[in-house]
RNA sequence: GUGGGUGUAGCUCAAUUGGCAGAGCACUUGACUGUGGCUCAAGAUGUUGGGGGUUCAAGUCCCCUCACCCACCCCA
C-alpha cells in the first residue's frame, strides 16, 4: 500500500458518515427552534485573527497551529476552532445582533492523536452574540444538555464556574500568584511554570502533591466583584428552574484567552481520559479585542468524533457495505443495454436501483446479488424481453412474482 | 515534545528453547450453462511495517527507523 492518510487524519466509511448526518439533524432540530441559524465560515483565516482571539498564551496559538504561507506571502492558519472566524464574519458582514449562529465545520490542530482526538475534526457550535443576561448563560447550558442526552450521551454532568472579569480577575490572579509563590518549592516543575505564565492553568495539574497543595488555594469565585458575583448566582438560579445535574467547580478553567465570568464543561465518564465532550463560556470582550463594539456573547462547541464515541460505541465506526434495494441481472449480452435502460426509467420513479453487468449465468448473478446485499432482483434475460414479463424475486423470502413492464414500473413505485 | 504498548494474508489472530509462515472468516473457480444463502472440492493471497546486525539458519535475538493505539501535557 503505496499511500496512507496523514498522521492524525482519518476515513469516515458509510456507517459513520450515516451516524453523523443524523447527528446533525437531531442538533438542527433542536437549535432551529431556539432561533439559531446555520453559517459556515472559511477553513482558513489569517494567522493574526486566531493570535488575537483565541490569545498569545492558550496552547493552541502557541505550537497546535497549522501555520503556513499562500503564494502571496499571507500568513495564514487552518482554523483550530471556531469561535473568532464567527465572530470575525459577525463584524464583516454587519450581521445585526444580537444573533444566534452555529456551525458544523472541520478544525485542525497539529497535537498528538489519540483516543477521540485526531488533528483534523469536526466541531458543532452554538453561539448567541450581543446578549448578556445571566439567563442567557443559563439557556444555552440548558440546550447543550439537551442536545447530548437526545443523542444518547450518558453518565454526562456539567461542571460550572465563574472566572471574573476585567474588575476583578486581575486581582484574583494576584492572589493566586502570590499563593503559589509561597509553595513554590511544593510544587511540580509544571506548576512552577505556570505560576509565571498563565496561573489559572495550575488547576489542571494532575500531580496528587500539586492538587493537595492547591485545596488550600485562593478561589476566584471567593474575590467575584459584585457585578460578576451576581451575574453567577443568577446562572445557576436559572439553572436550578430545570432538573439538571451540575456541580460548581471552582477549579474549572478554559484554555483559551477569550473567556470571561460563566465557563463550562459537559462531560461523560464513557471516554476515558479524554472526557470533555463539549466545552463553552462566556466571551464578553472578544468583539471589542478584534476592533468591535463593545459586545456581550457565549458559546460552546463539541467535536463530532467524540460525541460519537460517547454516543454509540465503537460499533459506529465499523465498515459495512449498505445494501441495495432492487438490483438488476442481465443475463446474456442482449439483456445489458435492455437493462441500462431500464435502469434509469426505473430511477425516474424514484426507485433505488442497480444493475450487475458483469456477465454471467442466473446461478452466479444470484450469487453476486446475495453477495452485493440486494433485497430484490429482477431477472431479465432474452425470454423476459420477448415476452414482456420479469420476475422479481425476493432474497430475503424467496418469493417470486412475475410483472409485466408497465406492472414494473408503476407497481415497484410502492414496494 | 515525553512515556508505555502493538505491528504476521483483505479482516481476526496462531507459529514451542531461533529450524519448511499457518488457521478461521472473506475472496476466486467448480460441483450447479435460468434460481442465491447450506454443503463439498480446488485455488489465490505475504518483501512477517521498513533498514541494518548476530547466526549454518531470524516472524522469533540486538540496534535504528516508521506507523498505529493508549496515556502525559493540553484539549473537542
Amino acid at each position: 500500500m503505496k499511500f496512507r492518510r496523514v498522521k492524525g487524519t482519518r476515513d469516515v466509511l458509510p456507517r459513520e458518515a450515516a451516524a453523523r448526518r443524523e447527528l446533525e439533524e437531531k442538533v438542527f432540530e433542536l437549535l432551529a427552534p431556539a432561533g439559531f441559524h446555520p453559517v459556515l465560515t472559511p477553513t482558513f483565516e489569517h494567522y493574526e485573527l486566531y493570535k488575537r482571539s483565541t490569545g498569545e498564551s492558550s496552547d493552541i496559538v502557541i505550537k497546535e497551529m497549522y501555520r503556513f504561507q499562500d503564494m502571496g506571502g499571507r500568513d495564514l492558519a487552518l482554523r483550530p476552532e471556531g469561535t473568532p472566524s464567527v465572530m470575525r464574519a459577525v463584524l464583516e458582514n454587519s450581521i445585526k445582533l444580537p444573533a444566534r449562529l452555529w456551525y458544523v465545520m472541520p478544525m485542525f490542530r497539529q497535537d498528538k492523536p489519540q483516543k477521540g482526538r485526531y488533528r483534523e475534526h469536526t466541531q458543532i457550535g452554538a453561539e448567541i452574540i450581543g446578549e448578556g443576561d445571566p439567563q442567557i448563560d443559563a439557556e444555552l447550558v440548558k440546550i447543550g444538555f439537551d442536545l447530548f442526552t437526545s443523542i444518547g450521551i450518558h453518565e454526562m454532568f456539567i461542571e460550572l464556574n465563574s472566572i471574573g472579569c476585567r474588575e476583578c480577575r486581575p486581582g484574583y490572579i494576584k492572589k493566586l500568584k502570590d499563593f503559589l509563590v509561597q509553595h513554590a518549592d511544593e510544587l511540580c516543575d509544571d506548576c512552577r511554570l505556570r505560576a509565571e505564565r498563565n496561573p489559572l492553568r495550575v488547576f489542571d495539574c494532575k500531580q496528587k502533591s500539586c492538587q493537595r497543595i492547591l485545596s488550600d488555594a485562593p478561589l476566584q469565585t471567593d474575590y467575584l466583584c459584585p457585578g460578576c458575583a451576581d451575574h453567577f448566582s443568577q446562572v445557576k438560579a436559572g439553572l436550578d428552574i430545570f432538573q439538571i445535574p451540575y456541580e460548581e467547580n471552582p477549579r474549572l478553567v478554559r484554555g483559551l484567552d477569550y473567556y470571561s465570568r460563566t465557563v463550562v464543561e459537559f462531560k461523560s465518564r464513557e471516554l476515558g481520559a479524554q472526557d470533555t465532550v463539549c466545552g463553552g463560556g462566556r466571551y464578553d470582550y472578544l468583539m471589542q479585542e478584534m476592533g468591535g463594539p463593545a459586545t456581550p456573547a457565549i458559546g460552546f462547541a463539541f467535536g463530532v468524533e467524540r460525541a460519537l464515541l460517547a454516543s454509540r460505541g465503537e460499533d459506529v465506526f465499523s465498515s459495512v457495505q449498505p445494501g441495495i434495494p432492487l438490483l438488476l441481472l442481465p443475463l446474456g449480452d442482449k439483456a445489458k443495454p435492455y437493462c441500462l435502460d431500464l435502469l434509469f426509467k426505473l430511477r425516474e420513479k424514484g426507485i433505488g436501483v442497480q444493475a450487475e453487468f458483469r456477465s454471467g449465468g442466473l446461478s452466479r448473478q444470484l450469487k453476486r446479488a446475495d453477495s452485493r446485499n440486494a433485497e430484490k432482483v429482477l431477472i431479465v434475460g432474452d425470454k423476459e424481453i420477448e415476452s414482456g414479463s420479469f420476475i422479481v424475486r425476493d432474497m430475503g423470502t424467496g418469493e417470486q412474482e412475475e410483472l409485466t413492464f408497465d406492472e414494473l414500473i408503476s407497481g415497484l413505485v410502492n414496494t
